[in-house]
DNA sequence: GGTATAATAAACAGAA
DNA sequence: TTTCTGTTTATTATAC
């Protein structure tokens, strides 16, 4: 019961601003288990410390400007970059953001550039506040107006994109450990990104650039909002805003007509609540704008109200008490197309953290997978990466990942997924495939044998993970019945106890209980290598190693194809074809010094190479478990009745050799402790791999 | 396009 | 009768 609310737990990750803190607390975990990543940045200026003092510097360069703008300097022209104190070439400054994405970004500067362009940014937005304000108060002409929705524009898609980069670049910073890891959500992350008070400020630059715009619109025509007006050629500037933050998020400026307030409150609606979390549309979606029977009101609190004042973005209203918070919620910020705007803003940043959470929830997995790995066995990620051989999901996940940054082994959905998957995490829920009922399609079934991933070595490295992430695990069924059953003290499990390993060991199968049964079910019927041997307890399931061997492994002789083809599956983390080199080398290195190996061991080792990776590691596993140089664990040793099955579809093939290995692996200590068996067991013989 | 493999679904039967 | 266990068949997807 506990492990199911634990996954349910992680199942919410992406879906809403939750899966921050629960994100935040796992990064937390992660953290204290690789103990020291964080670095140790007592008793000095941290860099996160830097970084908020270099922001806090920007913002002060820039008030200062705008004093000075504000005290006479109102010519346009003087809106120029070289007031900045970093030089970051305009063109990048202000281009770039909308351009191309943050991280790739992050990519092609270094973090002083960045941390130059972030500032330069937030000098930059204040002073186009600054310069709408003006032409808003100074400028009456529709020509200008257009202009000031123009500039609103701009700066809105600036504002969020400044928001965006800055909470990747402390997202990078917590990456690199220089940051400790806070709980938040996404505004929170905005907040702290941006020094709270001058987001607070932007924001309310934007609602009183509108304000202004409105008693210019109310003082022109001398009516009030008139939302079902059509916008003309000279329409106001609340047109111009509406539609610029419409076009906002369609992502192109088609000067949509104004909506009434139906079309406007259905727009909002569009958005479920599943995609945004509940408190951002609570007010609109149910029961009307801002209705006053809303529960969280009647309940004493609200997500807008805190600390006295409105938390309304723009808003700071002071109100004593829920009453007047309410009152003033419904006088001020009523569904009209300045709420509407705000709204709509609030949303797009909502959506833009949700996006950038999916994404460093990969990151963060794809990273765990690469931490759990020894430092010795960073070869695999140094090789360039082929993708383009890969299959769909590769291919999607290429674009995800910054090249030469390992996968996850993936799974969303990720929610994983954020994922799917893998670790596949892609437990993000938005990788996975929404056509299938698992959530996982079939692209990713074959993952693990494609790729030969060692299950042992998987799962050693994340069994933490694949044990609280609803991720899939990339492996075939049959590989996890075997792992399963040869982890067993006996090396037999009973059906209802490989049930219980596969939710034990994977909060996925904690869940589509009838699915996965079945499969396992079906897996132990159909496939040869498991036998059933009946018992005086009942009848208990066991693996035949040489039909097990026999299965048709991926073959892996070393041609070129194949080689990218491993080379490409180290995108999901797993070890491919380098990494097993690597672990050979080492391994040798390591038998060397105990003189249990010579040459032609080594050749043997390099050879199997060329074995499919579940080959590889059931031949380590094998031995590992028996402790013996029988290749073979016959059930028929167990003198009960025995039902042989026949395998579908049968190719023989040459049994690995395995006997040297065998030779080998026996003369190494083992540890005892079985609680940490998936870590410490298992690893001493998957380096042999 | 054919083949192999795996996942999934479902039907069915026998035992507990 | 229900549930669990085990077998079998069919379909689909993916990789080669």
């Amino acid at each position: 019961m506990m492990v199911e609310s634990a996954s349910e737990t992680i199942r919410t990750t992406t879906s809403n601003q939750n899966g921050v803190s629960n994100l935040s607390s796992q990064l937390d975990g992660g953290g204290g288990r690789e103990g020291g990543s964080n670095g140790d940045n007592n008793g000095e200026i941290s860099p996160v410390d830097l970084l908020h003092l270099q922001q806090q510097q920007a913002l002060q360069a820039a008030r200062q400007f705008l004093l000075q703008q504000a005290s006479g300097l109102n010519s346009p022209s003087s809106n120029e970059v070289k007031q900045s104190p970093v030089q970051v070439p305009m063109s990048m400054a202000m281009l770039t953001p909308q351009m191309i994405s943050p991280q790739q970004m992050q990519q092609i500067l270094s973090p002083p550039q960045l941390q130059a362009l972030l500032q330069q940014q937030q000098a930059l937005m204040l002073q186009q506040v600054t310069h709408t304000h003006t032409h808003s108060f100074l400028g009456s002409a529709p020509a200008q107006h257009q202009q000031i929705g123009n500039k609103q524009l701009a700066f809105q898609q600036q504002l969020i994109q400044m928001q965006q980069l800055q909470q990747q670049h402390m997202i990078n910073l917590q990456r690199q450990g220089l940051v400790s890891l806070q709980p938040t959500n996404p505004m929170q992350s905005l907040q702290q990104a941006m020094c709270p008070g001058d987001l607070q400020q932007l924001w309310k630059e934007v609602s009183g650039v509108q304000s202004a715009e409105e008693a210019l619109k109310q003082q022109h025509t001398g009516e009030g909002l008139d939302l079902s007006t059509n916008s003309t050629s000279t329409s106001f500037p609340k047109a111009n805003t509406h539609s610029s933050l419409h076009s906002l998020h369609n992502g192109q400026d088609n000067h949509t007509p104004k909506r009434d307030r139906a079309r406007l409150f259905e727009w909002i609606s569009s958005f479920s609540k599943a995609d945004l979390g509940d408190e951002h549309l609570t007010p609109y979606s149910k029961g009307g704008p801002l209705s006053s029977s809303h529960h969280e009101e009647h309940a004493g609190s609200h997500p807008l109200y805190g600390h006295g004042e409105c938390k309304w973005p723009g808003c700071e209203a002071l109100c004593d008490d829920m009453g007047q918070f309410i009152k003033h919620l419904n006088n001020e910020h009523a569904l009209d197309d300045r709420s509407t705007a705000q709204c709509r803003v609030q949303m797009q940043v909502v959506q833009q953290l949700e996006i950038q959470l999916a994404k460093e929830s990969e990151r963060l997995q794809a990273m765990m997978t690469h931490l759990h790995m020894r430092p010795s066995e960073p070869k695999p990620f140094n090789q360039p990466l082929n993708l383009a051989s890969s299959g769909s999901l590769l291919k999607r996940e290429s674009e995800v990942y910054p090249e030469g940054l390992p996968h996850p082994p993936t799974s969303a959905t990720a929610p994983i997924t954020p994922l799917r998957q893998g670790p596949s995490v892609i437990s993000s829920s938005s990788l996975h495939s929404h056509s299938h009922p698992h959530g996982v399609g079939p692209i990713r079934r074959r993952i693990a044998d494609k790729f030969c991933t060692p299950i042992a070595s998987e799962l050693a490295q994340n069994c933490e993970f694949y044990k609280n992430a609803d991720v899939r695990p990339p492996f075939t069924y049959a590989s996890l019945i075997r792992h399963a059953i040869l982890e067993a003290p006996d090396r037999q499990l009973t059906l209802n106890e490989i049930y219980n390993w596969f939710t034990r060991m994977f909060a996925y199968f904690r869940r589509n209980t009838a699915t996965w049964k079945n499969a396992v079910r079906h897996n132990l019927s159909l496939h040869k290598c498991f036998v059933r041997v009946e018992n005086v307890k009942g009848a208990v399931w066991t693996v035949d190693e040489v039909e097990y061997q026999k299965r048709r492994p991926p073959k892996m002789t070393g041609s070129p194809t194949l080689v990218k083809n491993m080379i490409s599956g180290l995108g999901f983390g797993s070890l491919n074809a380098s990494y097993q080199a690597a672990l050979a080398e080492s391994s040798l290195t390591l038998l060397n010094s105990q003189g249990l190996v010579n040459p032609s061991s080594a050749a043997s080792l390099n050879m199997l190479h060329g074995m499919g990776h579940d080959d590889v590691s059931s031949t380590v596993e094998q031995v590992n478990s028996n402790g013996s140089c029988s290749p073979t664990l016959s059930p028929q040793q167990y003198g009960h009745q025995v039902h042989v099955k026949e395998e579908p579809t049968e190719i023989e093939e040459d049994s690995r050799s395995m006997s040297l290995m065998a030779t080998v692996t026996q003369n190494m200590a083992l540890p005892s402790d079985r609680d940490d068996r998936d870590l410490d067991d298992e690893l001493p013989t998957e380096e042999l791999e």
